[in-house]
DNA sequence: GTCTGTGAAGGAGTTCACAGCT
DNA sequence: AGCTGTGAACTCCTTCACAGAC
């Protein structure tokens, strides 16, 4: 999952949902949407489960933290459970959002179906480079950063997206917060410090795919040759200390930016 | 996190690395790479937790799990763990990759710095708009659909990146894996169904979006209005089977796509 | 004295399996 | 008979706290 956690450590005497779960319901409801569309009535444990990619006992756990909205030996209503699940995710209000960072990734988002079909809105597009100031992106205006504080003001935006390259992405964070936002979903590879109360999700595009080559890895060394290479049993279990790296240390800069600035 | 999760069920009895561990391998080699860039040497494992925004003995812990490579009263060797680590994620070793679906989100992939300064190099950009062939983005000339085969053997691709409308995603994906790709990146809003032996991790822009939105929502109806809303406390205890949908179900349809295939 | 490495305790999430309702 | 709802077992992950190496 391309998600970095970052929240109240679930200390809180709450009888809440869990957040494994809250990271589901939008699975659920995405799948439920389509049964929808199909005018489909109702959906077994099973077969829900198995459009939305987990298996049918979590579903039906997952359920039960939402308050148990099924009917044995029938299974569950689709529009009911859309409007619950909806209705727990905050997603019947409407959610105006910022995004700041008009690179390609920045107009990606702007463009993303999948926003204004859930409860979001794009509010205002963002960026710090003078020369897109009033040019459309996906028939929004981009506005000049000196207007991040007012439009967040004047919107009541509590969601910002962060897509600046790295180097930026604190100082927005900053001003972002500054200005009130409470929830930031942070596409730059940066760890941001953000105050108590102030929600940070994070996507990191490079992450999952060093994960994936993780694995790939691991199954290249499985069946195939015998011969394992010399990293695939124990590594060289001495704690060498200050051992010399046998690398040479990848110099040159890491130009680590998702998307770009506009040149 | 905005990540799917998708992986052997961790029976297997090797005495391998936790996947919570390797998640957060990715995030500890950013951090060592900037301390390496400013030619730190060594660091304790409270500086590196607290740069890659994790706790210092989940840090200690994940090491441990390597080898443990410190040294007890000093710290960790940069350049050795920055070795370590990299190995370990099986980034000494060259990835070609092809991204699949060249709108605006390919595009930023694509542009990406921070594939290059890991071990991943984009092989091949791929779409289906005939209209696109042979127009490069970011130096790399797009390719038509129909090379998807020769491309990948050509190359000898293992990784694969979707980031084309949902529609087009699962046929896209059992071509790739058709054509011997065995982990898949995941951009669109899609469950995939992929063989034994495939990874795919998911990335969800959307969903990432919505579990703000819980906890946005949670947030606003804690402390300032003593007067909560009818959603906050307990739901309708009475599981109404039959009942009825109170919202207008969201018709129109639904839009689900990431970024844009070019029109 | 300092900081790592790690057993042991604790907590969160998943799966099992079956009781209970329709 | 069919399918949900859920305690209980189990697995995975995190945190604690301190022994051990420098």
């Amino acid at each position: 999952m391309a998600t970095g956690r970052n929240h109240r450590p679930a200390t809180s005497r709450s009888r809440g949902i869990p957040e494994a779960t809250v990271a589901r319901l939008p699975l659920y409801l995405r799948a439920l949407t389509a049964l929808s569309e199909r005018s489909v009535p109702t959906v077994s444990s099973e077969e829900l489960a198995s459009a939305a990619g987990v298996n049918s006992a979590k579903l039906r756990k997952d359920f039960s933290y939402l308050g148990s909205y099924g009917t044995r030996g029938v299974g569950y209503d689709v529009e009911y459970l859309v409007y619950q699940i909806s209705r727990e995710l905050g997603l019947t209000q409407d959610w105006p959002v910022v995004i700041v960072g008009i690179g390609n990734l920045g107009a990606a988002l702007a463009n993303y179906g999948g926003f204004a079909s859930r409860g979001f809105r794009v509010a205002a597009l963002i960026d710090a480079d003078p020369s897109l100031a009033g040019k459309p992106v996906a028939g929004i205006p981009v506005q000049h950063t000196d207007e991040l504080e007012k439009i967040i003001s004047d919107n009541g935006v509590s969601i910002g997206v962060i897509a600046t390259p790295a180097g930026a992405a604190q100082q927005v964070c900053d001003r972002l917060v500054a200005a009130g936002i409470t929830s930031i979903l942070n596409f730059a590879p940066t760890v941001l410090s953000v105050p108590e109360g102030v929600d940070v999700r994070k996507v990191d595009l490079s992450i999952e795919l060093q994960i994936l080559a993780f694995h790939e890895q691991r199954k290249a060394g499985e069946e195939p040759t015998g011969a394992a290479s010399e990293a695939d049993t124990a590594p060289p279990a001495a704690p060498p200390a200050v051992a010399v790296a046998k690398r040479p240390p990848e110099s040159g800069s890491d130009g680590d930016l998702p998307a770009v600035m506009p040149a």
